[in-house]
DNA sequence: GTGGTCTAGACCACC
DNA sequence: GTGGTCTAGACCACA
């Protein structure tokens, strides 16, 4: 499980990190039971700081990805623990919505959207 | 055309100017040459700082949807100077990543996501 | 002899006429002893204030372009009364040391640079 | 590396400091890689504001020429993020347009103006 | 300690 | 009266 980081983009580290660790799952490289390594083995790989990780498995352990059991590290949770539900589903509604504003507002059409979302969908 | 601010928002002010702007265009409020209000009519009317309004009309103009007129105020363009480019889908399909990537990982079906994204799509 | 404006340039409506004129002199439309119009009739023309046309007509005359005349209107002069000079030819090093280290930063060989401006000269 | 800036310059400061920066590049006191100093202590040092720097920093950006990392600095980009490209010669040439058109209705001659541009070039 | 955001208030070029 | 530039000083997210 290859975890990379680009310090240059905007996005903060941690959620380049969450991100990283949702798209292991998508690949199956990790699974309910996978173990994470420690918040200061990856820091230490990734060269940054501890803390920076720990933030990182924190939104994972909000988000239901993961549980965080003491002093035995951060697992993968099973599916249904993060399950997309309502209030997912409103956070995301609400994500989406400036951004497909602005599409609309060039010009792009719901089926070439749809289109670019599904190419996003088909490719991670 | 009315602006309005949610002061609590960890979305930047200016962010929520443009996005309301970019929201005045898709309902036709603001056409071509329409003339948005002065840095400092605005800043006033929403009880903010004239340069928080400036840096969301330079935001606009970077973006192609307004001419800034150096003392004469700042307009809406003509669509054209801001139909999606392939830099604009691009920085979309970027932005899009992360945000598909989870819903994929939560289970969401594709239907499911093109269904959220066409609601939004339809309601602004 | 035509003159357009744009007015959601960033460069001065004045520069612009300015720019239009120099644009006549070398189309060969104006000629030594050429009457310009008058600085209301302009601005009346462009849609523009009066004092704009007339800061355009002060720094032709400062160029050493044109003549004010008063009450008879502004004329071109004769070429040696706006001949490169030492002073002219300093002025312009000044204008183009930023472009061109940004140019050259930016890895535009000599060559190309050359290019380009023989290019713009060929073209005006 | 030392940024000067002359405050009675009709040349934005932030243009000064970004062309200071462009020159430290072209002389090889900064290569990729190379931190700038933090928008404190360069306003600091120039006797300048912090958002004056800022500003310069983020033009810089926007021009390829660095990446500005969140809570770490400013490091100056590889050549290729910068390297001359379409819309670069578009805005050479339009920028070019007005002065070499001054310069050709002066009478001065193409080889003149090269003359002119090579020196430039080679002095930078 | 870094840049990002925001405020408040000043002066200036332009029109 | 408009936006552009600059200053001064505050708080925050990030690392």
């Amino acid at each position: 499980m290859l975890i990379e980081i680009d310090m240059t983009s905007e996005k903060p580290i941690y959620e380049q990190i969450k991100a990283s660790i949702i798209g292991g799952i998508l690949k199956g490289e990790l699974v309910e039971g996978s173990k994470l390594p420690s918040s200061r083995v990856l820091a230490s790989n990734l060269g940054i700081n501890m803390h920076t990780v720990g933030k990182a498995y924190n939104l994972l352990k909000d988000g239901g990805f993961v549980s965080v059991l003491r002093s035995k590290g951060v697992v993968i949770n099973p599916l249904q623990m993060y399950q997309a539900d309502k209030a997912y589903l409103d956070e995301l509604t609400n994500m989406m919505n400036s951004i497909v504003a602005e599409a609309k507002c060039r010009g792009l059409s719901k089926e070439r959207l749809v289109d670019v979302i599904t190419t996003v969908y088909d490719h991670c």
